[in-house]
RNA sequence: GGGCGGGUAGCUCAGUUGGGAGAGCGCCACGUUUACACCGUGGAUGUCACAGGUUCAAGUCCUGUUCCGCCUACCA
């Protein structure tokens, strides 16, 4: 035991830096690829290098680091895989805009040199997340860390790249795709936001080519027409049954459309004819394709108009639609204007409107891949936990649409396809070739787009063990334990993921998938720097430290739920890192003089105390175990908060403190120390996982072993050897009795210091031996100078009474009766009582409950009748008492 | 439009097979007793959203209503 003094309170600075860096030092985070021991593997969620830690990351990596810990200390050979992701446009960004800052486009340096850039940018800022996850105690293996542009899971993008594309699952087109005119790249149909927004739907008419009239059509997007190549029709529509293939005249344009008949059209809305612009709208391009139409783009990748929009061209498009509408009520063929809702679509990263645009792409071809990937989780290959969320990922995996990989930026895994100039002969390789295969032509040109980040994060949990190599780490890891990730990317990531290990791997990725909830503000907003309502990590972590913040993360992750963050209940779970940190100090002070290895305490020597504090723990280690087998965070945690609060420091440590402090009985002392340092240690332990810091810093206090660490001490067991009922029991039986004397020394206003004289009348023999054994526990925890237990006796007077079941509890005030208060506080008793009492002779009256419930129910009520009715009894004789000494 | 989750103490939330409504924080009173005032002891607090139903028994199961949140969807 350290000798040393600790100071009242527990102050994380030092104590986090120090033993972060004694674990790193020590290699007590690194997992073997070769091992006897049962391996448990989990792959960190990467995060975007650009990133800064916030509290989802903190709650993610928070809940990884809880389970790895408890694993590891369970003598699994841990692996817990760190890396981050390139995040292709995110980071492009970021470069970019420390360019434009010198005023340098990326074009006016090149792809080569801008690339260059990125890396450059990536080696001095791309750890920094890292290094703030280590803040938290993240317990990595730092040292096989992983970035998805490394050479070797570049690699592997580009096997599994072309191994897709020669299975015929990965093809190229001109189809329509979500454009982000900011980002000036394509992206997929997930990274699209769809908000409810005010806009407008304009009424045009579109005259007949011959004839009088014309067609109204209704639009929310008039600036479009440009582009129109036809108008659509219900065919079932009797209004417009003539007009089919009849030509309009296209207002502003002046040229001639057809109108053509699609089921498409619904027939209720809007006027019933829907203007057709193939290029700008995925609906009227599905159109084309049926009909055989012409697509015209007028709307170029920056969201400007193009040369085929007459008159608008160089006009973005806002303004465009001005104008357009304009014009079109100048013409005379705006009919109507009103105001509308519906859903606009917007780029998941910049915010900036999506532009739905032709263009030529690369896509997977995933339903073959996905009918796999929802298989594995019907067999139970993989378990989704909660369970609710299965039905989202089944869901999906039905309606999966095919996944634009292909993105128009330089940051990223370049597409590994080459062009022949002399053939055109498409060439998808691993490697460069250097001639084409088919003409031997020496001109390769490889594709200039780069792949969706998302692609190499799905092949995460096996490149990174060092895949397409047969690596150990890859026997031994893969698939991997457990995956600890947010709902809100189970399509981005988990599936995906989930689709390429069983198409690589013939195995699913990980065996189970832990779905965690969304960190709010305590509003229930989601955190957002634009709000301004982002609680940050580091800040908490500084000011209350990293175990009071990552306790209370674990504290309120209930399955399922939103955690409701606020820098209160932060402070909350300080003070309970606090708690434990000063019951050490108690601990040390009360242990200078033991060794573990002093001689053996005999059984007989072991307190009642000592006894029922085993027992608790048990119990706990039970409870904790089994909560954190189901990741049942906010249970594990509340079980050990409970236990170390109010059953280790309110009950035991109460208990053993004249033990400890006098010097009676120096066997009875030793048996007292023995057992409050077994039971601390092993408290100690079951907490590392939550609190790591200022658990390792009691630990290596204890001096339980040099050299090593609480992290990779033997997580507690239990243990029959531990189990005691019969403790349990005397211990309710005593608690119930103190509580029962504080609470009357409360209610009555007797100051806490006052000694007070007690008489117990205990008609049952065993409770009055329970009672007569744990005598020196009520008097000290009560505060008595005086504890008489006899059987059944007369009230005395001058008597306060407590009833506790059969037992009466006669406390003496000596004079200081307050009639009044004592008459108060039994009647609110009766009142409750005759409550209870009420609701039971109910039942037990009932024909029906005594013919159908089950016999254990009705012995517990009927149990529980007797002892109501002789509380009742006893209250009803302590009232006349009183009304005796009033007479 | 479809789907999912939620409504329990002042606040944040637990409540696993139906069988005596709970915790933490906050609040009130008393108290510095040699681990801790980031503490101790005691106390107060509920139409378990609403309406039906099943059942001997419903916070828990079923139906409907309502409010909030989220996901998803090609109706211009």
């Amino acid at each position: 035991m350290d000798k040393e003094a600790l100071s009242k309170s527990y102050s994380p600075h030092v104590v986090e830096e120090k033993w972060y860096k004694y674990w790193l030092e020590g290699g007590f985070f690194e997992a073997e690829d070769k091992s006897e021991k049962k391996p448990f593997s989990i792959v960190i969620p990467p995060p975007n290098v650009t990133g800064m830690l916030h509290m989802g990351h903190a709650l993610n990596n928070t809940l990884q680091d809880i389970i790895i810990r408890y694993k590891r200390m369970q003598g699994y050979n841990s692996l817990w895989m760190p890396g981050t992701d390139h995040a292709g446009i995110a980071t492009q960004n970021v470069v970019e805009q420390a360019l434009a800052k010198e005023g340098i486009s990326r074009h006016d340096i090149g792809r080569e040199k801008f690339i260059e850039d990125v890396w450059k940018w990536r080696e001095k800022y791309g750890g920094i997340i890292l290094n703030q996850l280590q803040k938290l105690g993240c317990s990595c293996d730092w040292k096989r860390e992983r970035f998805t542009m490394d050479e070797g899971l570049s690699r592997a993008v580009r096997e599994i790249f072309v191994k897709l594309y020669n299975d015929g699952l990965i093809y190229q087109g001109d189809y329509i795709v979500n454009w982000c005119p900011r980002c000036h790249t394509a992206i997929s149909d997930l990274e699209v936001e769809y908000e409810e927004e005010k806009g407008g739907l304009w009424y045009i008419q579109y005259p007949y080519a011959e004839g009088e009239g014309g067609i109204v059509v209704a639009t929310t997007r008039p600036e479009t027409m440009l582009g129109d190549t036809a108008v659509a029709v219900n065919p079932n529509d009797e209004r417009y049954e003539d007009v089919i293939g009849k030509k309009v005249i296209l207002p502003l344009m002046n040229k001639e459309i057809e109108i053509i008949a699609d089921d498409y059209v619904s027939k209720e809305f809007g006027t019933g004819a829907v203007k057709i612009t193939p290029a700008s709208d995925p609906n009227d391009f599905a159109i084309a394709e049926r009909h055989g139409l012409e697509i015209i783009v007028v709307i170029d990748g920056n969201g400007v108009i193009n040369e085929n929009g007459g008159v608008y061209r160089g006009q973005d498009r806002d303004t465009c639609r001005e104008n357009v509408v304009e014009d079109l009520k100048k013409g005379g063929y705006l009919i109507r204007e009103e105001p509308y809702l519906h859903n606009v679509g917007r780029c998941y990263r910049c915010k900036t409107i999506v532009e739905p645009a032709v263009s030529k792409q690369w896509f997977v071809k995933v339903k073959p891949l996905a009918k796999e990937a929802s298989a594995a989780v019907v067999k139970g290959d993989t378990r989704i936990i909660p369970p609710i969320w299965e039905g989202t990922y089944f869901e999906w995996m039905e309606n999966i649409r095919d996944w634009c990989i292909s993105r128009q930026i330089w940051w990223g895994h370049r597409i590994p396809v080459w062009y022949c100039d002399e053939c055109g002969k498409i060439i998808a390789a691993v490697e460069e070739p250097q001639v084409c295969p088919d003409c031997g032509g020496g001109s390769l040109k490889q594709d200039e787009d780069v792949l969706d980040t998302w692609f190499s994060s799905a092949l995460w949990p096996f490149s990174t063990l060092g895949w397409p190599e047969k690596t150990e780490a890859l026997e031994t890891f893969y698939p991997t334990s457990l995956l600890v990730t947010g709902f809100d990317i189970i399509f981005f990531w988990v599936a995906r993921m989930m689709m390429m290990g069983l198409y690589i791997m013939k195995k699913v990725p990980f065996n189970d998938v832990y779905l965690h909830a969304l960190v709010r503000d305590e509003e229930g907003d989601k955190m957002s720097k634009s709000k301004g309502n982002s609680i940050d990590p580091l800040k908490m972590i500084d000011r209350y430290g990293a175990d009071a913040f990552r306790f209370t993360l674990a504290a309120f992750t209930a399955q399922g739920r939103d955690v409701k963050m606020s820098e209160a209940r932060i402070e909350g779970y300080q003070h309970f890192v606090n708690k434990i940190w000063n019951t050490a100090r108690f601990a040390f002070m009360n242990l200078d003089d033991y060794t573990e290895k002093g001689e053996k305490v005999k059984d007989s020597e072991y307190s009642l105390a000592d006894r029922w504090i085993k027992d608790a723990l048990n119990r706990t280690i039970r409870e904790v175990s089994s909560s954190l087998d189901e990741y049942r965070f906010n249970d594990a945690s509340g079980v050990i908060y409970q236990f170390v609060w109010h059953e280790l420091c309110d009950w035991y440590l109460e208990m053993i403190k004249p033990v400890l402090y006098g010097n009676n009985s120096p066997e009875r002392r030793l048996a007292a120390q023995e057992t409050l340092y077994d039971v601390f240690e092993k408290t100690i332990k079951l907490l590392h996982p939550f609190i790591p810091f200022v658990t390792e810093e009691i630990w290596q206090k204890m001096k339980v072993a040099e050299g090593t660490s609480v992290m990779v001490s033997e997580f507690p067991a239990e243990s029959e050897t531990y189990e005691d009922g019969d403790a349990f029991h005397r211990v309710s039986v005593l608690k119930d009795i103190i509580g029962n004397i504080r609470n009357i020394r409360g209610v009555m206003n007797i100051p806490p210091p006052k000694k007070l004289r007690v008489l117990l009348s205990v008609p049952d023999r065993e409770l009055r031996s329970i009672l007569d054994d744990g005598r020196e526990y009520i008097l000290n925890l009560a505060n008595l100078q005086e504890l008489s237990v006899e059987g059944t006796v007369e009230e005395p007077r001058g008597v306060a009474t407590g009833i506790v079941g059969s037992i009466k509890i006669y406390v003496f005030l000596e004079g200081m009766v307050d009639i009044v208060a004592e008459r108060a506080r039994l009647e609110k008793e009766m009142k409750k009582l005759s409550k209870d009492l009420v609701n039971v002779s109910k039942k037990l009256n009932n024909r029906d409950f005594m013919e159908k419930a089950s016999e254990v129910v009705i012995r517990k009520e009927e149990a529980k009748f007797e002892e109501l009715k002789e509380k009742n009894r006893n209250l009803e004789e302590a009232l006349k008492k009183l009304q005796e000494i009033e007479e």
